[in-house]
DNA sequence: GGGTGTCTTGTGACCGGTCACATAACCGGT
DNA sequence: ACCGGTTATGTGACCGGTCACAAGACACCC
């Protein structure tokens, strides 16, 4: 029938063998409802017959939008940023959307994304976690709808979903506080995430109105590692702690290592929270006292808010703020001397 | 100039202002040699001056080609794949593809996947993670180019990587014989999956090999859970034991703390050796001794394989198998007691 | 001067859908 | 019989690039 003979059937093609017009069948594969059922009946029978399945790249060139979102994270194997993507993928392909993940560890790689995803519009918008490390949120200027991930954004044309991180640490630290302890260790995150300063900032200032003084204080940069190097730092200053809370569960597992080979026992001589409720906080030796996070519902509503600037730009965008929840495990104990 | 005052330029924009034709513009973008040089310097300021990106959805529309290819894992978020996935997206991005990734954790979501993402052509390859569960590569058909990862394809037109599982689960094994353990327990995975067959396979040679009598397996989901629950039932068999190889690193660490609980000392009383080398290997209690496997460079060579395979179809695909490593920590020691 | 070759550039059709608009058919009301 | 309103369908242009092909300019050669 048609010119081409192994080629994949066009809308054209079923058109010409149901005997409507292209239109006819760009509406019955469209549920447009102004088509006749007798038609509709046809045009399906062909569609099945032929095995036509539309073009979704000719769709979007002609309706000028591409149906896929972007997420840049700095990276896709940090089980944090890999369950925001995983929420947010799997809403996203609700709302009829494909979502495009790519990890920048840069600023450089940012940019040459934005270029290759927003500006040559790949994708209809952005979703950026963790916009404000490296000024990599200054490339993204008015070039298409962004969301951003774990950073009230400044720009008041973009939408924002983080953790309420201030809130999260104060539950933490009075969790140790109410345990009885006074002299309470901190290892927080980098502080140019902004995250790891409102950690930072709730704790210290939790630790503060009980009269604790917190002096001692580490940084890492999130992995089990740092937390390892974090904790010997904190143990050869040689100041008397009974608790510690790490800013993330990596650390925490880390510093858990460090205690032990110290031979401190968690949590009868130091008791330990955490921060994220990653699955291993479970299994660590003992399970770890932490505060969850809901990431899956992080990446979800941050697509939400995507699809929303994307659909409705004249909606002005939303900053969520999310709570964290405490879970108690066995890491954490009642001081038992003074 | 142009008609539409703030709508985004076009190839045929720039043409106008460059005073040339659209051709000559899209030679220019394209880095088409047969272009003049003059001419060619003045298309690119102009493109410059008004900031003219090409549309990709545009190129892909006319060349039929969507330079994106998907890869389907279950999830998203265990370690493995992530992992996998992260490659994949580096290594297709170095060769001017994008990579999509979606989670298919059933059948009915994986043929719809397939459905939306290669039917309808929005990528023109695509990779699949443990294709043999659950019957899921029977949806690809001659869909499109395909590459399998984690199982040896059984069509002679997929190429797939896998790691050569009976091999490391040889070499694991035979860690423990070599360390004189012979009541060795076993815990592995599912077994609708081809690497946790063949894992198990190549354990039980090893065992049997060594004159080890393997009465006690046990199985799995993977998951730390799994991996305690399959401990405990171990446990409650009353069969002695010197040794476990668990299939991977969460269920050992799942199985660490099932001993721990029952008294069982790691490595004097029971030496666990896990499968993956996943980040928190290293800060289990004890530090864990594992088969490392490259899962980035799994997602590297399966991303190279698919271009392939879209890009020249004429070649015959192929068949990788990566090896695994020993990575000896301090959960294995040599047997004490007979 | 005419034929042949290379280099550079332009034209019209096309990829496979969708949009805006036109047209035809049918209904009831007066 | 005429009108307005609704429903069902078709037409040509268009989205923004690319392809195949044509054609002008110039050099070289006999």
């Amino acid at each position: 029938m048609s010119s081409r003979p192994s080629a994949r059937p066009t809308i054209r093609d079923v058109a010409a063998q149901a005997g409507v017009s292209r239109q006819t069948v760009s509406r019955v594969i469209n549920g447009d409802p102004r088509v006749a059922a007798s038609t509709r009946a046809q045009v399906e029978r062909v569609i099945a017959e032929i095995g036509f399945r539309p073009n979704i790249i000719a769709r979007s060139m002609s309706r000028g939008r591409a149906h896929t979102l972007a997420c840049i994270a700095p990276n896709l194997s940090d089980y944090t940023f890999a369950r925001i993507i995983e929420g947010a993928e799997a809403e996203a392909r609700l709302h009829g959307y494909f979502l495009l993940s790519s990890s920048a560890p840069d600023v450089e790689t940012f940019a040459a994304l934005i270029d290759q995803l927003v500006l040559q519009r790949r994708v209809d918008g952005v979703m950026v976690i963790n916009p404000y490390v490296d000024d990599r949120y200054k490339h993204l200027a008015e070039s298409a709808p962004a969301s951003f991930i774990g950073a009230r954004s400044r720009d008041p044309r973009i939408g924002s979903v983080s953790l309420d991180e201030g809130e999260a640490a104060h539950i933490a630290s009075r969790h140790l506080l109410e345990l009885g302890h006074r002299r309470i260790a901190v290892i927080h995150g980098p502080l140019a995430e902004e995250s790891a300063q409102a950690r930072l900032a709730g704790c210290l200032s939790a630790l503060r109105e009980a009269g604790a003084e917190p002096d001692l204080v580490a940084g890492g940069d999130w992995s089990a590692a740092s937390g390892y190097a974090a904790m010997n730092t904190l143990l050869a200053a040689g100041r008397p702690f009974t608790a510690l809370f790490a800013h993330n569960d990596r650390m925490a597992i880390g510093a858990l290592r460090a205690l032990r080979e110290a031979g401190r026992r968690t949590p009868e001589d130091v008791s330990v929270i955490g921060f994220d409720d990653i699955p291993f906080a479970a299994y660590s030796d003992p399970p770890l006292t932490t505060m969850r996070q809901n990431m899956w519902q992080i990446g979800e509503v941050a697509v939400r808010q995507l699809i929303q600037a994307v659909e409705q730009p004249e909606c002005a965008p939303e900053h969520l703020n999310l709570h964290a929840e405490l879970v108690v495990r066995q890491s954490t104990a009642r001081v038992t001397s003074a």
